[in-house]
RNA sequence: GGCACUGUGGCGGAGUGGUUACGCAGCGGUCUGCAAAACCGCGUACACCGGUUCAAUUCCGGUCGGUGCCUCCA
């Protein structure tokens, strides 16, 4: 397997640590709204690592986190917690947003047929790491207090540009007009958050005699920590989180662990819109119900994210959407055929070109045009189907008995020349979803949608 | 301003120093009771200008264009 490691910026063999268990952690959604199709864009891409990875034959630990505390609405640590934002917003606690945006969150997961993380990591049940993570840090001397909390001074840490290029010098000259704290260099960040005074932030916990709640970029490395150890293989995000999140990351777990954080990070590029960039702030999101109403399922947009590459500058469309659709319903219907079939032999030179090109870096695109082109066995389908999670053999209805007959029937008025009894079952069966074709060696069915 | 990414046929989208990517859409044909499917064929794609080379879409340099991050966001 060969993957493009941020922290080396080149295309490298992959080797996990331990053969038999490859350690992933992918930063997860900060719970406070509906996720829209750019952030399931990730996971899908993430997954298909993951489920490349098994192909491979690697078993694996990975930890996906749930921001539910602490993130503030700018990473300048100024300004209102998402969470409080989002309580306000919708008249409900900070912990009642949580839990609802965590169950919608899992049940897309789901509905997108992701493979299931060895945890699904709440940033507020690892308070006790976290504190205890800048414990390590102070003691270390890495910290400083501040009127409003407790600061990762990054002067202190040499390499810390090093990971996203940053100029430092550059990040002080283009700061923020209104920037104003006690903070040493522009790059430090909040460890620890303090409540202010006569702020109404919900969830706090008491440390150091004072009431607070972790900085965002503390819980990562904290549960990284505790659930996989003190390095990890591959550390997955959105190439957002290079310059300043998946930094601070390595600035704090480093520091305090003195081991390398993890051996590969890879990031994945934003898909756009219609040419535009997704943002909450412009309004032009589409959630997972969107497309649905507009007849399109979760895998039809899989396959669409498939299509590209996870490192791709993407345009989303509906046309594209359309013709991805398409594409997987060419591909149920080969899979009919083979079924009805049932005489085709193992293509193994076919998975040998897939494997290789999944092992490219992952590019699930040119394995697509292998699929494309290659007459496979319902078992090479099968692996094919558990490769990318495309649900193309289960998402498809049930032939049963009963429409067996029919088709069945329809056959035999057909040999027997009665076209009025063909043509009205064949009618009658397109209700089922089921299309009928004559070619020349005799009738076969499909898929209509 | 700083740091990155990117420019492939109607729309997407891989890839490569010399031979068809592929999908969707389109066109022509075979087949056919009808319909559809299937199959076969077709379109002389690699932003522009130089350089290296026997040969560049593919390497190097420049020009022009698009985008992202440096507030939130995968």
């Amino acid at each position: 397997m060969k993957l493009y490691n941020q922290l080396t910026k080149k295309v490298e063999d992959f080797n996990p640590k331990n053969k038999d268990e490859v350690k992933i952690y992918s930063c997860g959604p900060t719970v406070y709204s509906y996720p829209h199709i750019g952030n399931f864009a990730s996971y899908i891409y993430w997954d298909f690592l993951v489920r490349a990875l098994m192909f491979d034959g690697y078993k694996i630990k990975r930890v996906i986190n749930l921001t539910d505390v602490g993130h503030l609405v700018s990473d300048a640590d100024e300004g209102e917690d998402k969470l409080e934002k989002g309580a306000k917003r919708e008249n409900k606690t900070v912990w009642e947003i949580a839990d609802f945006y965590i169950e919608d969150f899992i049940k897309s997961y789901h509905t997108l047929n992701l493979v299931e993380p060895y945890k699904f990591a709440r940033a507020t049940n690892y308070i006790e790491e976290e504190e205890s993570l800048v414990d390590t840090l102070t003691e270390k001397g890495y910290t400083y207090e501040t009127a409003d909390g407790i600061y990762y001074d990054t002067a202190k840490f040499p390499t810390y540009a090093n990971f996203a290029k940053l100029d430092l010098e550059n990040l002080k000259a283009g700061a923020r007009v209104d920037f104003s704290s006690e903070k040493r260099n522009v790059s430090d960040f909040a460890v620890w958050k303090y409540v202010k005074p006569g702020e109404n932030h919900t969830m706090q916990w008491n440390y150091q005699n004072k009431a607070g709640y972790p900085g965002w970029h503390l819980e990562c490395s904290a549960i990284i920590h505790k659930e996989l150890g003190e390095t990890i293989d591959i550390h997955t995000g959105g190439i957002d989180h290079i310059p300043i999140h998946h930094t601070n990351e390595i600035a704090q777990s480093e520091a305090a662990y003195e081991k390398q954080m993890s051996y590969f990070w890879l990031h994945c590029d934003f898909i756009k819109i219609d040419g535009q960039k997704v943002s909450k702030s412009l309004g032009n999101v589409y959630s997972l119900q969107d497309l649905a109403n507009r007849g399109f399922s979760p895998m039809d947009f899989k396959l669409w994210v498939l299509q590209g590459h996870y490192k791709g500058d993407r345009n989303f469309t509906f046309d594209d959407l359309a013709a991805a659709k398409k594409r997987r319903l060419n591909w149920r219907n080969r899979i009919a055929i083979t079924y009805q079939k049932d005489d085709i032999k193992d293509n193994k030179e076919a998975m040998a070109e897939i494997s290789n090109a999944i092992n490219d870096n992952l590019n699930s695109a040119a394995a697509f045009s292998v699929i494309d082109n290659s007459e496979l066995s319902m078992s090479d389908w099968q692996k094919i189907d558990e490769l990318f999670g495309l649900n193309l053999i289960n998402d498809a209805p049930n032939i049963n008995e009963n429409i067996k007959a029919i088709i069945a029937a329809r056959k035999e008025a057909k040999e027997n020349k009665d076209y009025t009894k063909s043509d009205e079952i064949r009618t009658k069966l397109e209700e089922q979803n089921i299309a009928i074709k004559d070619t020349p060696d005799g009738q076969i069915w499909q898929y209509l949608n």
